[in-house]
DNA sequence: AAACAATAGTTCAATATTAAACTATTCAAT
DNA sequence: ATTGAATAGTTTAATATTGAACTATTGTTT
């Protein structure tokens, strides 16, 4: 691998280490989200149901900030959500502004279903490493992605 | 944060683990490019004037292999690299069915120029960690990211 | 040489993604 | 109360992304 670039040995070991991360997640990823395309639902999408189904249910703003993605693109998802019944928009608050996302009962049965599998893979994947390595990774990404630019 | 998930300690922590890397991964790809927006090309355009000037002309094949894309998302990319005349396609080896593709002189001066100050904002991001933690998360990533399914 | 398999690239449909312009609603200030 | 700012969501245009069907070219088998 590498990078290929020609500077200071310090340039270099952050720019290989950044190319490593990146495709690392990737490529983890993709493969956990591999088996999605059997129940007909996107990453995304399957995003959005384990929020609500952890923490209930939530307004598009709020999924827009825990899934790190713009308001435009909340809508698209919740649009297809919404097609295939899994989520059901309500907007019946006292603000009028924000709109109320929640399972169905459909969306609710399938998150249960595929869940646990999805959580089996990405333990299978993560548990190449050990407990010290596990947290170690994690304190180290934790330190990378609190950055505010 | 937290992943909300009734498991064992070792599932949690695994879970835990993904999670703090995805989104370590999101957040460091989308500030590190973001600059790229003055120059009007995306991230996935760069990447490729990127592999083409470290690694010189390249077939489709073997730039989504390095970029993890699929064929058709490779053509998409190069089409508009082509309208803007940053790249060049070139079908002229004995093997008929390979495309060669590389840079133009606008697409050279543009990643020469464009380049540094990615390598720059990549740099100052991970230099958040010290020697020994950025060759231990390398070390960590290439371990998780080298698993096939 | 003809038939078939493999490979590189293209096209297409569906979904994702962003940024920017826009609408509707609520809040704040005078 | 009216005006103006802020906020939530929607729409749109452009690019990205995948998987699957497709074309063109090359390699293999008999």
């Amino acid at each position: 691998m590498g990078t290929h670039f020609k500077g200071s040995k310090k340039e270099i070991r952050a720019l290989d280490t950044y190319i490593k991360l990146i495709r690392a997640s990737e490529s983890l990823s993709s493969r956990v989200h591999h088996h999605l395309s059997e129940y007909g639902i996107s990453s995304s999408q399957f995003a959005v149901l384990e929020i609500l189904k952890h923490l209930g249910p939530q307004c598009q703003r709020d999924l827009g900030n825990k899934l790190l993605k713009t308001g435009g693109n909340v809508v698209m998802i919740i649009d297809n959500l919404e097609k295939n019944r899994l989520v059901k928009r309500d907007r019946e608050g006292k603000d009028r502004r924000y709109v109320n996302i929640q399972l169905t009962p459909k969306g609710r049965k399938l998150i249960k279903e595929i869940f646990p599998k999805h959580a089996d893979g990405i333990v299978k994947e993560m548990n190449i490493l050990n407990k010290a390595e596990l947290e170690e990774l994690g304190r180290l990404c934790r330190k990378l992605g609190l950055q505010e630019k």
